[in-house]
DNA sequence: TATATATACCTTGACAGGCGAAGTAGATAC
DNA sequence: GTATCTACTTCGCCTGTCAAGGTATATATA
């Protein structure tokens, strides 16, 4: 199957930082993290997952900092902030309570 | 509470479409039951009611004919068509597998 | 040696749905 | 006579997703 991306639209920030919950990543660890945990029935396309990067820290919900990898290609990583931990426990509070209306009117 | 717009969008239409399942309906009517159904924490903004009359009828899923009212405002009915009931069937399966794989992502 | 593939990031511009704002118009309440 | 409710409509903005294109390093493979 494949999700919309309509239906999709304002996970993206919780699901990212749903996985910084649990430690640094960077955006194609996060992504193959998704395609994984969904048996790669979804994946965030990348264009989404940096662009909600971008929001995510201009609103102060991420740090990024760069990795110092000596072999391979560089890598961005970020950090949760306690700002975006509270964000993210809105974000599940609020998508409990958004099942539920839905549920009643679908 | 209020459920966001990008978490509403991508289930107007079928919130739209559920009601019609029942009878043939007019905007303004879908949107109170709506509000009802919810206890106020939820409606359709107009704007977002009418262009999504537009898009469902163009698209073949509900035709219009207007009411009879000889008194009161005019009102434009709506009917599901065959198709529409079919399209609906698939949102809602789509909808419950949605919710597994966001569940298991946030 | 060339070339494909995987890792890893980035930008631009288009698109679509939600919505604020504004308008029209008849009916009813006060 | 004026406010409120019913009922529909259009315009233009905003925002998040994504297609398409690009850069660069490392490894496997033919």
């Amino acid at each position: 199957m494949n999700i919309t991306s309509d239906i999709l639209r304002g996970h993206t920030e919780t699901i990212i930082l749903r996985h910084l919950l649990e430690k640094d990543s960077y955006g194609y660890e996060i992504n193959k993290s998704i395609q994984e945990k969904t048996n790669n029935q979804f994946e965030l396309k990348e264009a989404t997952l940096y662009s909600a990067f971008r929001r995510l820290e201009s609103a102060g919900w991420i740090t990024s900092y760069w990795g110092d990898e000596t072999t391979g290609a560089r890598r961005r990583y970020y950090a949760i902030t306690p700002e975006g931990r509270n964000f993210y426990k809105q974000n599940r509070t609020d998508w409990e309570e958004a099942k539920r209306l839905i549920d009643t009117l679908i």
